[in-house]
RNA sequence: UGGCGUUA
């Protein structure tokens, strides 16, 4: 189980999501036992919501029903397939829910365009005692980007300052975006020239939001400097 | 050997 554990993971970790689902069910069909290592890379394989239902049923067989690890998995699979209900009932019989979990609802609402739903859990969350981390506060400030919210927007960078997340390259891409759409131009930049080591979202973004004031000179101007900062444009 | 995030 190990071995096979270790190469479903290598797949579906390189996108190699159908190669991955199809050696979980070359270890079924051997009548090797899987564990809870198995079933979180053997859902992010699957590529249909009735692999996704066939594995949660098996669970109790197997007694995970309740690991955290698999429920977020199958939380976060059951939102990308748009199933809200059945992400929903999981994630409320889980009796021990992580910010992962948290998270897997948060960016799920997000990835279905659910932006209010998003936000609401979020705030359910804090309620919960759940310290947002930098990946739960990406997604949220995205899901604000997407709905042009500044009020929230503003709320959550102060958030980030308090927690030090402003050092992450990601949330700090996030921000720049949600300023962007919310027509903070100036902000949006004044966060971008901050980043020490912007990166591909970093310039992307930056220029994405740049072009939308018409301003044409100063996004060829973002662009060569992404050339000599030597980032590869994709 | 395991689950979640930012642009397009």
């Amino acid at each position: 189980v190990y071995a096979y554990n270790a190469i479903i993971s290598g797949f579906v970790a390189n996108n190699l999501y159908n190669e991955g689902f199809k050696l979980y069910l070359h270890m079924r069909c051997h009548g090797v036992p899987p564990d809870k290592f198995t079933f979180p890379c053997a859902i992010k394989g699957c590529s249909d919501v009735l692999e996704v239902k066939k594995i949660n049923g098996l669970l109790f067989k197997f007694g995970l029903e309740l690991d955290l690890f698999v429920g977020s998995a199958l939380v976060n699979c059951y939102l990308k397939f748009g199933c809200v209900d059945d992400a929903y009932q999981l994630f409320d019989e889980l009796p021990v829910r992580d910010v992962v979990l948290w998270n897997a609802m948060i960016n799920g609402y997000m990835h279905i365009g659910e932006f209010g739903m998003a936000l609401e859990v979020f705030k359910r969350m804090s309620d919960c005692m759940v310290v947002p981390n930098n990946f739960t506060t990406t997604g949220v400030l995205s899901a604000l980007a997407m709905s042009a919210d500044l009020d929230n927007g503003h709320a959550i960078h102060g958030f980030v300052i308090k927690r030090g997340y402003d050092s992450v390259v990601a949330v700090s891409n996030a921000l720049i975006d949600m300023y962007g759409n919310c027509k903070c131009i100036d902000e949006a930049v004044r966060i971008f020239e901050l980043i020490t080591e912007k990166d591909i979202f970093s310039w992307n973004t930056v220029i994405g939001v740049n072009e939308q004031t018409g301003d044409h000179q100063g996004t060829i101007e973002f662009f060569r400097r992404m050339l000599d900062s030597g980032v590869r444009p994709d």
